[in-house]
RNA sequence: GGCGAGGUAGCUCAGGCGGUUAGAGCGCAGGAUUCAUAACCCUGAGGUCGAGGGUUCAACUCCCUCUCUCGCUACCA
């Protein structure tokens, strides 16, 4: 179908920390290409995007850094909107979801839902935890999966089948926050019923969507659909989300996941009057990127939402990247182990174009990819440097010895079959690269921008214009081959800056500036073409638009990350030691309920098929036993033979993989999880009571 | 052990309704050249497409088994 506006969203940041490359590679990076690109083919496109600062974890947050969650917010809503003008992410506008406008537009949603009887109210039984006075939201209750067994499952879904849940359906569950057992109190809740949506998601994704979609989000989708969805809590017992605009709604704000979204509508009215048009027209093409981590919320959530209200459109497309891992491991913000986009702006000042590309260029389109500072940069030093930067300025350097810094005239009656070969793949670049930011493959769309200028670079060599100077004294007439090949050149360094437009803008600029033409250049409608610079129009002395990284700048930064690695490693484990409750206080009788004795390892075996089990033949002294205890990753089983531990006799037994285990082995924990023995440090006669 | 993804040139990766000599970029070797940020250009070496078996006239591409890697997860009380 036809559209005549396009409308843009991109994942909003959670705004309790700052934002690093994987972000930009997943999610704002591509969006803003295609936003560009759209924009140059001067289509009405709005590009939309905001802090999300709901949400428990930001309260949390505060909590521990005794602050308030409008502090938080505040302090990463700047610098995260400062990270993404300073690498050139072109918002119409960066909003925020503590806003006024964005509240009463939720606020409104919401009421309209309720007003439509949309939603199912329920009195439950809700999950509190007494020790840290307050509800307890899905995700910080941690119980029993019911569809695969997993007993690590998150209250609001499952990562190991991947299940969408509602706490409820959990069994054993506790608190992340105190591993205290929450307890059930009454509170009213208004859900969500998914499962009357099942039929239309169905029917307009798994249906319409097959050969539409990127085959990760389709077959996600589908796999959600096939086990069913359930109703979903849409609101929380929260002082910090969006209230809930209805009577006797004290304490209850929208779960966050369900204003979160509606923050691309508020954003979108605080851009424009006619915000209406891009959310309610049928001939606008909405468009959402995200993370994989974000498909549920925006193919099934967020797309049922729109359409029990009514008034809205639907996405047409939700082109998800995988993840980027730095240097060989995931990213985690907890260990510390990414790149910060504020730290390579000041590392790299006006360099935002190497990262773009860089970050493009290996693009998790298909799957998990890997940034390494070696790859960074060589991608720099042989793509844009010695291919892309050194067929601009070697163009403009022999225009300015051979055509006296003027744009030569094209003779057409001379052009040989070169020449047309270059003519032809100026065109066709267009195409290739059209096509396939048209169809979301932005990594082989910017090789076909390189590929330009590779093929240029060979163009130049083929003709060696330096070489036919040489001859003009004997044959006056060979300037024209020169200045057809220059002319070429020129113009297709012309074309090379609109092709490179949408990916590195900054460069772009720089370009223009050389060739002293105008913005209005760029328009896409000019790619391909042969007279962007007119004959005799002089230009301007060459600047290198790339320069080399060099070794010892990879090595920083590789450095750089290890430290910081390291030093959060060290903080996380004084953090452990200074906050790791004490736990409640015992009388002596408890202690004595338990017989710890000093036994002596006899016989060590790992347990066939686990990674971690070994079964232990100890000398109690008054008797042997088996023991089966988690060490087999920290020991060799020959090695712990003789030694002598500390056994908790008196343990009940409890059989693993079919091993019965009488007591339990006391080890020491240190905070990268390494395990010691508690030994006496002398030879004691095995069965010693220890008091 | 379970689930998912994956093993294609030294490296990073494409690809393939099964069908002539399996691709790109980088790296490497050699050559050419000097307009250009020792850049560019040309040529070349280099792969039994993880292993084994099966289906087929024909498999790197389909099926089965195995193996290894990565992620999640389980066993740790």
């Amino acid at each position: 179908m036809d559209y005549n506006r396009i409308l843009v969203t991109a994942a909003l940041p959670y705004a309790n920390g700052p934002i690093h490359i994987g972000h930009l590679a997943g999610c704002f990076l591509p969006a803003d290409i295609y936003v560009r690109y759209q924009r140059a083919q001067k289509r009405d496109i709005k590009f939309v995007c905001g802090s999300d600062e709901h949400g428990v974890p930001i309260t949390i947050r505060a909590r521990k850094e005794g602050t308030t969650p409008q502090a938080i917010v505040d302090k990463y809503h700047k610098m995260i909107g400062d990270s993404f003008n300073d690498m050139g992410i072109s918002f119409d506008i960066y909003s925020r979801t503590s806003s006024k406008g964005h509240h009463e537009t939720a606020q409104a949603f919401f009421k309209k839902l309720y007003d439509d009887g949309i939603f199912e109210e329920k009195e439950t039984e809700q999950f509190y935890d007494e020790e840290a006075k307050a509800f307890l939201a899905d995700r910080y209750i941690i119980g029993t999966c019911p569809v695969c067994g997993n007993e690590n499952a998150y209250g609001d879904q499952c990562e190991k089948c991947g299940s969408s849940l509602s706490p409820e359906q959990l069994k054993n569950p506790h608190s992340a926050l105190s591993s205290s057992i929450p307890v059930k109190k009454k509170t009213k809740h208004w859900y969500f019923p998914l499962n009357k949506y099942e039929d239309f998601l169905k029917e307009w994704i798994v249906e319409g969507k097959k050969d539409e979609w990127k085959s990760n989000v389709y077959g996600q989708c589908k796999s959600w659909l096939d086990n069913g969805l359930q109703p979903r809590a849409m609101t929380r017992d929260s002082n910090w989300g969006v209230p809930v605009p209805l009577p006797n709604a004290e304490g209850k704000v929208m779960y966050v996941w369900f204003d979160a979204p509606i923050g691309y509508i508020s954003a979108t009215k605080e851009l424009t009057p006619q915000w209406a048009d891009y959310w309610q027209k049928e001939d606008t093409k909405l468009v959402h990127f995200i993370g994989k981590d974000n498909i549920v919320f925006h193919c099934i959530i967020f797309p049922s939402m729109l359409k029990a209200h009514g008034d809205f459109i639907l996405p047409d497309n939700v082109p998800a990247n995988e993840f980027l891992n730095i240097e060989g491991d995931k990213v985690s913000t907890s260990r510390n182990w990414a790149v910060w986009v504020h730290e390579y702006l000041k590392d790299f000042p006006e360099q935002q174009d190497i990262l773009r590309y860089v970050l493009c260029a290996n693009a998790p389109e298909t799957k998990d990819n890997d940034f390494t500072w070696k790859d960074f940069q060589d991608r720099n030093n042989s793509e844009l440097v010695a291919i892309f930067g050194n067929f601009v300025n070697r163009t403009f350097v022999l225009m300015h010895k051979l055509c006296e810094g003027r744009v030569p005239p094209l003779h057409e009656d001379i052009l040989d079959e070169q020449d047309k070969a270059i003519i032809q793949a100026i065109k066709d670049a267009k195409t290739y690269v059209e096509q396939n930011i048209e169809n979301y493959k932005f990594r082989d769309a910017l090789y076909e921008v390189i590929d330009l200028a590779r093929k240029g670079n060979k163009y130049m060599q083929e003709k060696e214009p330096w070489i036919v100077a040489k001859t003009l004294a004997d044959n006056p007439e060979n300037q024209m081959k020169i200045d057809n090949c220059m002319h070429l050149c020129l113009q297709l360094t012309a074309n090379l800056a609109i092709l490179a437009n949408p990916f590195m803008p900054f460069t772009t600029q720089k370009m223009l500036h050389m060739m002293k033409v105008v913005d209005k250049m760029l328009e896409w409608e000019n790619a391909g073409r042969l007279d962007l610079l007119k004959v005799k129009y002089p230009l301007r002395a060459p600047e290198l638009l790339f320069k080399k990284i060099e070794d010892e700048q990879v090595k920083e930064q590789v450095d750089k990350l290890h430290e910081a690695s390291a030093a959060s490693k060290q903080q996380a484990e004084q953090e452990t030691k200074s906050s790791a409750p004490v736990k409640e206080e015992i009388v002596f009788d408890d202690f004595a309920k338990l017989d710890l004795r000093v036994g002596t390892i006899l016989h060590a075996e790992r347990v066939p098929k686990t990674d971690k089990l070994m079964k232990i033949e100890l000398d109690m002294g008054f008797e042997k036993r088996t023991v089966v205890s988690g060490i087999a990753q920290h020991f060799e089983a020959e090695a712990i033979i003789g030694k002598q531990v500390t056994v908790v006799a008196n343990l009940a037994p409890r059989k693993m993989k079919g091993i019965e285990s009488k007591g339990m082995i006391l080890m020491a924990e240190d905070a990268d999880g390494k395990l010691v023995f508690v030994s006496p440090v002398q030879q004691t006669a095995p069965g010693s009571e220890v008091r």
